[in-house]
DNA sequence: TTATATGATTTCGC
DNA sequence: GCGAAATCATATAA
């Protein structure tokens, strides 16, 4: 029966440092003595104690007598502030743990992807950026792409939020579960509610672990998703017919210098519809591209491109007369500039044709005042004009369309001076029409 | 199926 | 970093 003062004081727990517990006792028919508590105490250790070894009926009579004991909520308190001090701290030491950056870079890209955070119609600007990507091209193969893409987006996002709500019910069962066992069990053994609580923690690690793992898994399949896509990317696709015109109609008008400047590509860029992706490319790659082929291509075999040159030669020899004989004198606005004009790359204002008509007639077209477009005009012009055999003499001692802009070393001339879409030669004396809109 | 066309990529020189 | 040239890969026509 000396075991309690033992028990109390190897752990350091006076029962004058209980207040209920001495409460308890103080208020008691057991005494006030010292003697009479311990004698107390140690009765209900010894039933405890013993009672595993008796039937279980008795058993139970003794259970139900020892959780009505007056001193049982007493003695509880006491024991779990025991265990709390011992060891419930040392097991919370081991169990505390940092805040996980995993978890975090995976909510993070799960954000970043538009499969968790608010549905933005089906995906978020990776999503968008990706299938930009994989469109690349024009057209209906770009949306149709889009969409199967969406599509499966927002089905990995239906299965990851319907698996997540799984998980997150199953947690909150189980842990309602466990709490009402625990309270349960609190009417026999002493479990304090510090205990409960770090119980709770426990399973709520355990099924944010089960969560990561969820998390991990639709971010590999998202990234299969994207890979494959942007995979695609890769594939070639050819503009459609408008694309192709739009840029030959810039490159044949431009032919001395076939040369756009990074603004000139990304207009041509979207006048083609030609979309970039976001993801690896540079707005106006795909122009670039092109126009690198063609030049190359172009300067490799002339003659197989001597037809085509001539189709959009007059082409936009046919335009630049029905914008002169309008007789407008300011920029027209199909005139292709920085500002973003809608059409084609045809003749511009009526006075830069006029004054390169003149230019024709003289020895240089790249005077003082002569305007932008001229040089597009310039080489349109020429090249109609060698076809139909007119101003034979004097635009036989100028530059001729044949081939227009290719000197004797195999390169264009002013390459690779960068051009704008309005002002193909930025020679010294050209003006900028494009910084006047 | 083959040839050709064409967009994309890589390599190299400047 | 840009462009030329070579090359790859694939779409399209024959």
């Amino acid at each position: 029966m000396d075991e309690q003062p033992r028990l109390m004081h190897s752990h350091g727990v006076g029962m004058a440092r209980h207040p209920g517990l001495a409460q308890n006792m103080q208020d008691g028919t057991g005494g006030t003595d010292g003697d009479g508590r311990k004698q107390d105490i140690g009765d209900i250790l010894q039933q405890i104690m013993t009672i595993t070894d008796q039937s279980l009926d008795e058993a139970q009579a003794r259970k139900h007598a020892l959780n009505c004991h007056r001193m049982k909520p007493a003695l509880f308190n006491v024991l779990c502030d025991i265990k709390e001090k011992t060891v419930l701290s040392i097991r919370g030491t081991q169990e505390e743990e940092a805040p996980d950056a995993q978890l975090m870079r995976l909510d993070n890209m799960l954000l970043a992807e538009g499969v968790s955070g608010p549905e933005k119609g089906g995906g978020s600007a990776a999503a968008a950026a990706a299938a930009a990507a994989v469109g690349g091209g024009v057209g209906q193969d770009n949306s149709t792409e889009h969409s199967d893409y969406r599509a499966k987006l927002t089905q990995i996002r239906g299965i990851y939020h319907t698996e997540l709500e799984k998980y997150e019910q199953a947690c909150n069962e189980f842990t309602t579960h466990v709490m009402n066992l625990l309270r349960e069990q609190s009417r026999t053994r002493p479990i304090s509610p510090k205990e409960i609580e770090r119980m709770v923690g426990i399973i709520h690690r355990k099924f944010s672990s089960i969560q990561m793992q969820l998390k991990q898994s639709t971010c590999e399949a998202v990234m299969i998703l994207r890979s494959r896509f942007l995979d695609a990317r890769r594939k070639r696709r050819n503009f459609n017919k408008q694309a192709t015109e739009i840029l030959n109609e810039y490159f044949y008008s431009h032919l001395s210098n076939p040369y756009p400047s990074e603004e000139a590509k990304e207009e041509l860029g979207k006048k083609c519809s030609i979309t970039v992706s976001q993801v690896q490319y540079r707005a106006g790659t795909k122009v670039s591209n092109w126009f690198g082929n063609k030049r190359i291509r172009y300067k490799k075999n002339i003659g197989k491109f001597q037809e085509e040159a001539n189709m959009y030669a007059a082409k936009t020899a046919v335009s630049a007369t029905s914008v002169s004989a309008h007789g407008s004198q300011a920029n027209s606005p199909s005139t292709p500039n920085s500002a973003g004009s809608a059409g084609s790359f045809n003749m511009s204002n009526s006075g830069d044709l006029f004054m390169s008509v003149q230019a024709l007639n003289g020895d240089s077209y790249q005077g003082a005042g002569v305007g932008a477009n001229v040089q597009s005009q310039v080489d349109t012009l020429r090249h109609v004009i060698s076809q139909t055999g007119g101003y034979s003499d004097s635009l036989a001692a100028s530059q001729m369309y044949s081939p227009q802009g290719i000197n004797t070393n195999g390169g264009w001339q002013d390459a690779p001076t960068p051009s704008s879409v309005t002002s193909p030669i930025e020679g010294p004396g050209s003006v900028h029409s494009d910084t006047s809109n």
